[in-house]
DNA sequence: ACAAACTCGTTTCAGATGATACGACCTCGG
DNA sequence: CCGAGGTCGTATCATCTGAAACGAGTTTGT
């Protein structure tokens, strides 16, 4: 009984199944995975890649600093795929005006026209996969995910670990 | 009007802040990134390594194919975090009685030490990453976890893609 | 005006990842 | 038996990733 109350004392004893960082993780390469192989197998382009051109539709011109504070992506993952991108001349790289070490990247004609052909499909994956759902939980997952997104930033930011309970 | 309409016959437009993958990738490499680091510094343990630590003191010994099916993990992860791990002295691989093939992995004494040693700081991680978040609303992100990771396996192994809406 | 310090983006390098091929072993049918 | 085909785990390779160094350009302080 008192071997009990010291793991009450201590919070539950861990379980990998429960676990929410696992959990998160597996949830998220199996949702990944799925999409990346779509989006390779039927477009050429990388996650990363996608990720460009859908920020650049929906916000048209943007420096790459602009999408790496816009998505979360290291620099040189977008520097890549900037390239990759602009060699398929699905976007266009013109000299920052003002900025000499800068440059603008903005869909080209061929670039939205694929971004069209994509979005499509991106939604039906989406809608397949929360196909059994309740809208609302949809919205509230979203939250919830948001939330653990900001909580993990701080604490990396901060140089200690969490108190022991 | 007709442009509104056809866009709701299509579902929404797409906006990259609310696509769940996105979401999901993004919350989970934030929460990863946080635990691998913590885990690297103090205890020289890969995300792989901590997690054959966790089900070898879970579940007992274990063959290395047993871990693949009971992580979702790939085998060769599998292989090269028992091999590191095997080589610290924190399991024990011994010949498979039946089947010469295989090895049964098991934590040595000092292993279990270790996952003495970090159960308590995982469940103080995770304890701060949902600190904000109500007791059911974690219940409910776990299940919506598990929903969408079978729902993706379910896609990934139909070889067409969702219909367009 | 000029040098130090900073920012933008690329390159380089080291480590992690997973598909594939492989060697070793087991099993099953003849 | 024994050979075909399967499974367990490892090795190899090609790819992806991000940390750090770097060149080029800009800003700041004096």
């Amino acid at each position: 009984m008192s071997r009990a109350k010291a793991q009450d004392a201590e919070g539950q004893e861990l379980r990998l199944d429960a676990y929410l960082p696992y959990r998160l993780s597996v949830a998220s390469n199996a949702v990944s995975g799925l999409i990346a192989r779509a989006y390779q197998d039927r477009f050429g382009l990388t996650i990363p890649q996608w990720r460009l051109v859908c920020v650049l539709a929906e916000d048209g011109a943007l420096t790459q600093g602009q999408i790496v504070a816009r998505t979360v992506m290291d620099k040189v993952t977008v520097s890549r795929a900037a390239q990759g991108l602009a060699k398929r001349r699905l976007v266009d790289r013109t000299e920052h005006a003002e900025d000499g070490r800068s440059h603008v990247l903005a869909l080209t004609a061929e670039g939205r026209s694929l971004h069209g052909e994509i979005a499509p499909l991106a939604l039906a994956y989406e809608a397949a996969l929360i196909a059994g759902l309740a809208p609302e939980e949809v919205t509230l997952l979203k939250r919830l995910l948001g939330r653990l997104q900001t909580a993990a930033g701080q604490l990396a930011g901060e140089a200690e670990p969490p108190r022991l309970a």
